[in-house]
DNA sequence: GCAAAAGTGTTCGAAATACACCCATGT
DNA sequence: ACATGGGTGTATTTCGAACACTTTTGC
């Protein structure tokens, strides 16, 4: 069909030239470190320019054959080594200039970030320290400023966490295999706010639901009475999957 | 720091290259047809290889010093004409291998799917026909096979459609600006399914809540009482905004 | 008058809220 | 023994589901 190249060429003049993009996935990983009541999240210093020297979300520029998926799964286990993990996509942030380097080399190469956010237990992450890059768990209270647009990324990431815990059993990927019912409230309460009902209420809902599998052991935090450790039941949960479940 | 260049270089040479990237941007476009109660999905007729002559999701490459967002923003304004509309971001699709393109011409570029998800009322959206390029309102019940990835695409895109309709105000994005709680109703029913409480109950939760407008204007649809036409007044709205509300 | 659609009201039971209270342990 | 945290029970109120009933129109 001429005519209908003729078309095409015409357009292709008129336009603008596409851009070409490097994809890099950023990953925000939360855990809760039930002792203190803090929700954390991980951070890497970057050792290359730009940014050198601040603290910045884990990330990498995707590979050729690679997944998106895959390369935040990749560097997940470059820095951090978990039994399980939640793992999901966030957001894409793409504007134009958000990376320096896009200026600096002049290409017009753009960088695209695709953000995950992840969620591990805190008591079996085991950091990868390789002795060169400084990587550590930062409370979300107290962050410090954050390459590129990390803190804009981190900032809706936290807010996705809150959503998640309201409407789904996240809570129990990042809490121990085996937890007190007091764990599970401190934390909804630490990573929600203090909005919340009574304990006595919260726990009623939730042993009603009848998919916490009460072990019959007792622990001993301190003074006061022990409590039972319950374990999340992923069968007894099934039901409820994908229903508008929330345990406010 | 030479030992430290040192480092970057051995690691360079193990790792497999960056992946380049084409971005494209692919619309999940909504509207409703209250009068036959119908969802309806935007579709456009390809003209070019690959997938000659399938429909697919409106979309388009995003070009230099293009954002994600005015890309999409760009494809929607060369289909359809609208006053206004709800637009946000849905997910990114960038698995290897997901456009045919990619090993064709062997260059190794990869292309990656940002798709949005917009919302549109059907009434004011004018189709833009330029003769060449088919484009048409398809309803979401009866839908062909679509280019790439594009079924999977506008699944995700009709789950995330589901839950807005649930817990935001973005039915009054769709709706006329004036409205009869029945089209309303409807509108809930045609998205949600069956799945839904008494008409009488909807009534009187949604009037309850107070922001809807009562312009005491009756409209007669053939047979039976005549309806009063309601307005969706934003400011009233403004204290339930990023409050769990469902109107299930 | 009768069917059809809009709009109102009533009843009933389930859930959320706010407590008061009992239980088991450390010191 | 008493403070501390764990766990149970109960009265009150709010809310949603179901459904009967009234009102206003077209034919």
């Amino acid at each position: 069909m001429p005519g209908h190249n003729k078309i095409k060429i015409v357009h292709a003049l008129k336009q603008p030239p596409l851009a070409d993009f490097k994809v890099g996935v950023d990953n925000v990983i939360f855990s809760v470190d039930t002792a203190q009541n803090r929700l954390l999240v991980l951070l890497v210093m970057r050792h290359q320019e730009p940014f050198l020297n601040s603290w910045s979300l884990p990330g990498t520029l995707v590979r050729q054959g690679e997944s998106l998926e895959d390369a935040a799964y990749r560097i997940l286990s470059e820095k951090i080594r978990v039994k399980n993990l939640y793992l999901e996509q966030l957001y894409t942030f793409g504007g134009p200039s958000r990376d320096p380097r896009e200026a600096s080399d002049s290409y017009g190469v753009r960088y695209l970030s695709v953000s995950y956010f992840a969620l591990v237990r805190f008591e079996e992450a085991e950091l990868i320290a390789d002795g060169v890059t400084g990587i550590a768990w930062y409370p979300v209270k107290q962050l410090p400023q954050l390459a590129f647009d990390h803190n804009k990324i981190l900032a809706y990431g936290h807010r996705r966490l809150r959503n998640k815990l309201e409407y789904s059993p996240v809570a129990f990927e990042v809490l121990p295999e085996v937890f007190t019912l007091n764990d599970l409230y401190q934390l909804y309460t630490t990573v929600l706010g203090e909005i919340f009902s009574d304990y006595s209420n919260f726990r009623a809902r939730l042993l009603k639901l009848g998919f916490l599998y009460d072990t019959g052991i007792k622990v001993s935090r301190g003074a006061g009475r022990p409590a039972s450790l319950y374990k999340f039941d992923a069968e007894a949960f099934a039901p409820f999957k994908d229903k508008p479940l929330v345990f406010l």
